[in-house]
RNA sequence: GCUGAAAUAGCUCAGUCGGUAGAGCACUUCACUCGUAAUGAAGGGGUCGAGGGUUCGAGUCCCUUUUUCAGCUCCA
C-alpha cells in the first residue's frame, strides 16, 4: 500500500474508534455522530453529546480508543439499500440527513467494528483492530464546529485528533507545532516591540517604534518597485459619505462589515453625547473606507483621461476598516485596521493580456525578495456574472495565457466559477518556511464599477469608451503580511527589513565619543542604528539589543578606537573581528541595496 | 456571531478551605569600569480586565460585560 493511502486508512480507522469509544462512555442514545474526516495532521469527528467535553476527558476517551483497539475486532463491510440504512440509523439524524442527500442510484456501504459499532462509510478501512496497534494519535482538542458549514445549523462538539502511523511522525509533527508556536507572530511581535493592542481599539493595532521601522523599510521596498514599474501613488479620505457607498455597490453589499459615522444633530438639546448624533439620519451618514477602489475612481474622474494616458495606475496605501464578527479577530492575520498595497490599474480591453503579465512579474520580484514560493489560481466566470460575456471570454483566455506562459500548463491552479461577479481573478498564495500556507496578493478585473462610476477615457477615433479596473494587491494586508514575515522568519529579519540594524555597544564611556562618531557615519548612509552609551556593563547592552534581534551588534573598545575598526557581534552567536569601519559600512549598504535575505557573514 | 478557555507588577507565572497580594526577569539607586547572552546589594512598582451581587470579609463564589486565545462561520 502507498504511504499515503495507509495514512488516509489509518485515519479513516481511527475516527471510527473515536466515535465507537465516545458512544461508549457517553452511551449510545446519547450520542448523535455526524461526519469523522481526515485532515491534514489527522482526523475530527463531530458529535452532540449530553455535556460538553473537556480537557480532563481527553485521556479517558483515549484509554477507551486503545482497549477497543486492543480488542482485536474483525471490520466488517457491507453492502446495503437506502431503506435498510435508514432503519439501521433511524435514531441518527445527522446521518438519516447524509442518507437522504445522495443520489438514487449510489451504492450504500457501512463498516461494522466489532458487532456494537457502525457507521456510513465509503471505506476503505482496515480488516482488523489489531492493524490499528502501532497507530500514534493524540486528541489535539475540542471546539464548535456547524453542522455541515452552516452557523444557522446544530452545533456540534468536533474533537481533533492528531494521527500517524507511528509514534516517530507523531512526535515530529508535535515538534513542528511547537516551533511554529515559537514563531507566533503574536508573542514575537509584542515581545521585539513591533505592535500592541489595547481594548479599546480591538482588532486595530499600534505600531510601536520599532515595528513602524519595518513597516516603512517594507514601504520604502514596495514603492522602489513599483516606481520602476510606472505606478503613481495618491491618498484619499478615510470618510465618505452613504451616497458614494450607494453608488460603489458596498451599501447594499458590505454595510454589515462598515463602521458607520452617524451625523451630528444640527441643534443638540443639552450635551449628553445620545443627543449630539442622530442615528436614524441615514442619508447623512459616514462610513470608513472598507475598499479603496470607489476613492481611486474619484481621483480618475478628475480630469478627462484619453487613450494615450492609459494604464493608469493608482497606489494607495490608506487605512481601511473592516467590522468582522468578534470572534474572527486573530492577531495581525485579521484585524479591523488596516491598509492592503493596493492599486487601482485602469486599462483597455486589449491591454489585459500585458497589464496582468506585469503585475505577476511584480509579484514574483517582491515574493522571492522574502524567500517565499508561490502558486497562482486562477477563478472562472460564476454563473450570477454581470456584463458582457464577450469581454468575460476575451479576460479569461488572456489570464490563462499569461498563466500558461509564465508557469506552464498545469503550474497553477484553477477554480472554475469561483470568480466575482464582477470578474476574474488571479489570486496568489504563498507557502511559508515550514509548510503553512496563505493567501495574499490577488489580481481581480472589475468591468461592473466602471460601469457603476460611468468611467470613460476618449479613444482614438475620438468616441468614448469605458476602461478596465484592475484591483491588485501583492502584500494584501501590510498587516497580515507582516504576522507572517515575523513567522516566515521567526523574527530574525533580513538586514534591510530589521527595525534596528546596527547596535553599538560601547565598552566604557570613555568609547562614546568613538560610538557617537560611528553612529554618525551609520545614519549617513541610511542605516538604522541604535547605540547605548549607558554606563553599563557592555554583556547587559549586548544582551538587550541581541533580543531584538538586530541583525549586528558592534562591540567598540580603545582598540578599534584606535584602529577605526569594529567588532561584529552576528545575529546568531558568529562574529566579525576588527572589521575597517569603511568596509563595515560598504556591506550594510550593499544588503540595504540588494535586499538580500542573509546576512554578510564574512569580509570577503 | 457560535462553542470552549483565559485575564493577577512592564514580561513569564504562583496564590491551597473566602481572611488586607508573591517570585523570577525587567526597572531605579549604589558598588564594580568590565573584551562578547544573566556581577553584587538595596529599592520602587498592583483598584487582581471592568461593573454589579453574596458575605463580617472576595484575586478566590455568583451574575453581567470587555478583551484575548483555540476552533466553527467569514475573510485580506
Amino acid at each position: 500500500m502507498e504511504k499515503e493511502e495507509l495514512l488516509e486508512v489509518y485515519r479513516h480507522s481511527l475516527a471510527h474508534i473515536l466515535a465507537k469509544a465516545v458512544i461508549e462512555i457517553f452511551g449510545k442514545e446519547n450520542v448523535q455522530y455526524a461526519i469523522g474526516p481526515q485532515i491534514g495532521d489527522g482526523f475530527y469527528y463531530d458529535f452532540t453529546l449530553p455535556r460538553t467535553v473537556v480537557n480532563d476527558d481527553f485521556k479517558t476517551i483515549e484509554d477507551k480508543m486503545r482497549e477497543i483497539i486492543k480488542r482485536r475486532e474483525d471490520w466488517r463491510r457491507e453492502e446495503i439499500s437506502r431503506a435498510d440504512a435508514l432503519k439501521l440509523f433511524e435514531n441518527q439524524k445527522f446521518k438519516t440527513e447524509l442518507i437522504n442527500d445522495l443520489p438514487e442510484d449510489e451504492l450504500l456501504t457501512v463498516y461494522y467494528t466489532g458487532d456494537d459499532f457502525v457507521d456510513l462509510c465509503r471505506g476503505p478501512h482496515v480488516d482488523n483492530s489489531q492493524l490499528l496497534m502501532n497507530a500514534a494519535f493524540q486528541i489535539k482538542s475540542v471546539s464548535g464546529s456547524y453542522w455541515r458549514g452552516d452557523e444557522k445549523r446544530d452545533q456540534l462538539q468536533r474533537i481533533y485528533v492528531y494521527a500517524f502511523p507511528d509514534k516517530k511522525e507523531l512526535k515530529e509533527h508535535l515538534a513542528m507545532i511547537k516551533e511554529a508556536m515559537e514563531r507566533d507572530h503574536k508573542k514575537l511581535g509584542p515581545q521585539m516591540e513591533l505592535f500592541m493592542f489595547d481594548e479599546t481599539a480591538p482588532g486595530m493595532p499600534y505600531w510601536l517604534p520599532r515595528g513602524w521601522k519595518m513597516y516603512n523599510a517594507l514601504i520604502d521596498y514596495w514603492r522602489e518597485v513599483h516606481e520602476r514599474h510606472g505606478y503613481t501613488e495618491i491618498s484619499a479620505p478615510v470618510l465618505n459619505s452613504k451616497s458614494l457607498w450607494e453608488t460603489s455597490g458596498h451599501w447594499g453589499h458590505y454595510k454589515k462589515n462598515m463602521f458607520l459615522v452617524p451625523p451630528a444633530k444640527d441643534n443638540p438639546v443639552d450635551d449628553k453625547a445620545s443627543s449630539l448624533v442622530d442615528i436614524e439620519d441615514e442619508d447623512r451618514m459616514f462610513a470608513a473606507k472598507p475598499m479603496n477602489c470607489p476613492n481611486a475612481i474619484k481621483v480618475y474622474q478628475n480630469k478627462q483621461r484619453s487613450y494615450k494616458d492609459l494604464p493608469l495606475r493608482f497606489n494607495e496605501l490608506d487605512v481601511i476598516h473592516r467590522r468582522e464578527k468578534s470572534g474572527e479577530l486573530n492577531g495581525l492575520l485579521r484585524v479591523q485596521e488596516f491598509r492592503q498595497d493596493d492599486s487601482h490599474n485602469l486599462i483597455m480591453q486589449e491591454q489585459i493580456e500585458e497589464e496582468i503579465g506585469d503585475i505577476m512579474d511584480i509579484a514574483g520580484e517582491i515574493y522571492s525578495t522574502f524567500g517565499l514560493s508561490y502558486i497562482a489560481e486562477l477563478s472562472t466566470r460564476p454563473d450570477d456574472y454581470m456584463g458582457d460575456i464577450n469581454d468575460w471570454n476575451a479576460a479569461e483566455s488572456a489570464l490563462k495565457r499569461i498563466l500558461d506562459n509564465k508557469y506552464g500548463e498545469g503550474g497553477y491552479e484553477i477554480n472554475e466559477g469561483d470568480g466575482a461577479f464582477y470578474g476574474p481573478k488571479i489570486d496568489l498564495k504563498m507557502k511559508d518556511c515550514i509548510g503553512r500556507e496563505w493567501q495574499m496578493g490577488t489580481i481581480q478585473l472589475d468591468y461592473q464599477l466602471p460601469l457603476n462610476f460611468d468611467m470613460k477615457y476618449v479613444a482614438s477615433d475620438s468616441s468614448m469608451q469605458r476602461p478596465v479596473m484592475v484591483h491588485r494587491a501583492i502584500f494584501g494586508s501590510l498587516e497580515r503580511f507582516i504576522g507572517i514575515i515575523i513567522e516566515n522568519f521567526k523574527g530574525s529579519f533580513p538586514f534591510w527589513l530589521s527595525p534596528y540594524q546596527v547596535g553599538v555597544v560601547p565598552i566604557r564611556v570613555e568609547n562614546n565619543d568613538y560610538a557617537k562618531e560611528v553612529v554618525e557615519i551609520c545614519r549617513k548612509n541610511r542605516i538604522r542604528v541604535e547605540a547605548d552609551y549607558s554606563d553599563k556593563n557592555m554583556k547587559d547592552k549586548i544582551k538587550t539589543f541581541r533580543n531584538y534581534r538586530d541583525p549586528y551588534v558592534l562591540v567598540l573598545g580603545n582598540s578599534e578606537a584606535e584602529n577605526r575598526t569594529v567588532s561584529v557581534n552576528i545575529r546568531g552567536n558568529k562574529q566579525m573581528r576588527d572589521v575597517p569601519l569603511d568596509k563595515f559600512i560598504e556591506i550594510c549598504k550593499k544588503m540595504n541595496e540588494t535586499h538580500c535575505i542573509d546576512l554578510v557573514e564574512s569580509q570577503e
